[in-house]
DNA sequence: TCGATCACACCACTCTGTGA
DNA sequence: TCACAGAGTGGTGTGATCGA
């Protein structure tokens, strides 16, 4: 039985992939086992690979808004762990960013998250992750539209289905606009309340 | 400094292959 | 032959870059 630092460095020193990566193998992770709020993300963009910060982009900065949470607080690791679906940006296609990597996923994802006992909310973030984590087949709008259905008071964890928050995304918020209506601000009171009811805190 | 162009990074739709 | 799954492509607004 591994140890969660040494799951954590086997994931760091992955290389499952490297073949099909054109910019090499960076697996982009944040984890500790006490985290309460888990983010299921899709895969580490160019400038995230380059820095090996997640979210470190114009996405990261509008989740943060969506959150409603300070930089401090999103990298803090005993609140939020990332997790995206694949841990290492999986290069350009044709039209944009390749999908994440289909190796990833059935490799660490499980394990990662049985060490993840305290989560109280997820947020499921883009249609491979709501495929993995909600095993629903629709499109991002049906999914993403029926989130009160995902998000019950009396069930833990809570979860979020949403939409990426690539600015590139835009267009998806524009014509959907009960997104940013109606969940985010109530994605915003039950991250409130995961945050005040941390005992570390304070 | 301002306008034009291009790259980016998603979602959604269509096409193609495979199996029943 | 039909249904489903996966791959490929198109559409889109923003931001960065470059030239006038």
């Amino acid at each position: 039985m591994l140890t969660d630092q040494q799951l954590i460095a086997r994931v760091k020193a992955c290389d499952l992939c490297l073949p099909h990566l054109p910019d090499g193998v960076r697996p982009v992770i944040q984890f500790d086992p006490q985290a309460r709020i888990l983010i299921a993300a899709q895969a580490p963009g160019r400038r995230v690979h380059e820095t090996g910060i997640p979210f470190n982009d114009p996405s990261g900065d509008r989740l943060r808004q969506w959150m409603g949470i300070t930089p401090e607080t999103f990298y803090d690791p005993r609140q939020v762990a990332i997790l995206p679906m694949g841990f290492c940006y999986p290069g350009t296609g044709k039209s944009g960013d390749l999908p994440p990597r289909k190796e990833c996923a059935p490799q660490w994802r499980q394990q990662l998250m049985d060490r993840l006992p305290n989560l109280q909310l997820i947020l499921v973030i883009g249609q491979y992750a709501q495929a993995w984590h909600l095993s629903e087949k629709g499109s991002v709008t049906e999914i993403v539209s029926h989130w009160r259905d995902y998000v019950k008071q009396d069930q833990a964890p809570a979860v979020f289905p949403m939409p990426h928050p690539s600015p590139r995304n835009n267009i998806w918020l524009k014509r959907n606009p009960w997104f940013e209506e109606a969940l985010v601000p109530e994605l915003q009171t039950r991250i409130h309340q995961v945050l005040m009811a941390d005992p570390s805190r304070g």
